[in-house]
DNA sequence: CGAAGGATTGACGCTTCTCAAATAGGGTGG
DNA sequence: CCACCCTATTTGAGAAGCGTCAATCCTTCG
């Protein structure tokens, strides 16, 4: 195992998802995941510099909505769910953020969700300034940053679709078909899917209540769809899901 | 009126939303609203080069999800509503576009989403190659376009909110109130909101069905909070909206 | 003036929510 | 290692909000 001072091996090894050994952006795991993917050899040194590895627990925030953006995180272990709140407390997850995503670019200098851990993180931290005055002058990083805020507004869209016309069933079979390609496209491809987030968070992003959601996954049990395990659920008709997700 | 052939001015002017009169950037009356806000007198030259002036009526289709992204358009005049289709035909609106809003950017080469008419379009339509090329060398355009990405994502982020956990009484009071702060922005001050929309495409940008819209305008009367007139409604208390509305 | 499409209203039903209780699982301390 | 506790999850019963189906009304436009 790695012996980064304050890296906590265990928890992230737990985790079982990839993360940065090194602190060596050239040896990252998820570097080609990420916007970092767009970075030469040369440029990889000198943003190496700009970073600070940091780690947070579960339930920490890495930020809040609202709040001066004063920096952006490049994800490399753990997951962190996004969201927005009402005045009374109700609650909308936009979006899980897995290693390789990259978190707080905004174009305004406020935070326009919060952000907070689920699984224990770990990050690459660069100050907004600092990140901007890197990017400006390297079109090609541009290019990728702005192929990467198109990509998210395209997965909003995604999940405007869901929540206004789906279904309870379409919206958990879609939750689970998602979750699954990204967790594949990270390099976890086993056969029962993780499911790091609590049933209140499926609930509160796919706009059901957790009565709801854990009815529809006893139901998609019963009909043999699959079976739940703790921490996950195990695909028995990947064929039957898909179909339900079927955009 | 202009006498610009093709410009159907009848018709924009029905409409009683601003429009370019003139065919020239520079006195563009939505230029300072649009992307174009980022450019100086030698580049707005240029860049009216670049563009043509088109039109479309009711229920043209300025493009459809997935085709590829030849055009982008800046909107001078008249209404657009975006949207995606679930397979069986159900529609999600994911937003209306009004003079000043730019459709069409995205970092991939195919749209997003499809987009046709409301209300009778005039657009100033560039291709997007020449439009890269033409943004690629001026930083400050780049920044205003990075913005407006910005934006879109925040009203993505506001509409999931919307459609996750509010009831319908304050989906259609959200809507209202959006609306009507967007006209507001474009010059339209007066005192009855205009709806150039369907009841059917409000259903579907809050997630409702056609009935709940309706029934929920009509509660809205009865309980003094607006009138409901031909092509739109007279808000009598703005404050109970407003507070419907509340982020 | 009549036809056609859009909007409203009513009756009814179903999906989903709410409230409440039972169960399971994970962590802690003895 | 086991018992206990705390929290997350599941399950049940009942209610409600919203959707569906169908009829009527209104507006627009030929």
């Amino acid at each position: 195992m790695s012996s980064v001072p304050g890296m906590q091996t265990t928890d992230v090894a737990r985790s079982d998802l990839k993360y940065n050994k090194s602190q060596l952006c050239s040896l990252c795991d998820v570097r080609s995941l990420g916007i970092c993917g767009a970075l030469d050899q040369t440029d990889l040194l000198q943003f190496e510099r700009l970073g600070r590895h940091v780690h947070f627990a579960a339930k920490e925030a890495l930020f809040t909505v609202g709040e001066p953006a004063g920096y952006v995180y490049n994800l490399t272990a753990g997951v962190v769910r996004l969201y927005r709140l009402l005045p009374d407390g109700r609650r909308q997850i936009i979006g899980f953020a897995l290693p390789g995503d990259f978190l707080g670019t905004t174009a305004f200098d406020r935070y326009g969700f919060s952000a907070d851990v689920i699984e224990t993180v770990a990050a690459c931290r660069v100050t907004r300034d600092a990140f901007s005055l890197f990017s400006e002058s390297r079109p090609h990083l541009l290019r990728r940053i702005n192929e990467f805020a198109s990509r998210e507004l395209m997965l909003a869209y995604d999940q405007m679709l869901l929540l206004g016309q789906r279904t309870a069933k379409e919206k958990v079979a879609t939750f689970l078909i998602g979750w699954r390609d990204r967790l594949a496209r990270i390099g976890d491809t086993k056969k029962t899917i993780r499911l790091p987030m609590s049933r209140q968070d499926i609930a509160d992003f796919l706009g059901l209540s957790i009565e709801t959601v854990s009815r529809t996954l006893t139901a998609f049990e019963r009909e043999k769809m699959l079976v739940i395990v703790t921490g996950g659920v195990r695909l028995l008709d990947a064929g039957r899901a898909e179909a339900l997700a079927a955009v």
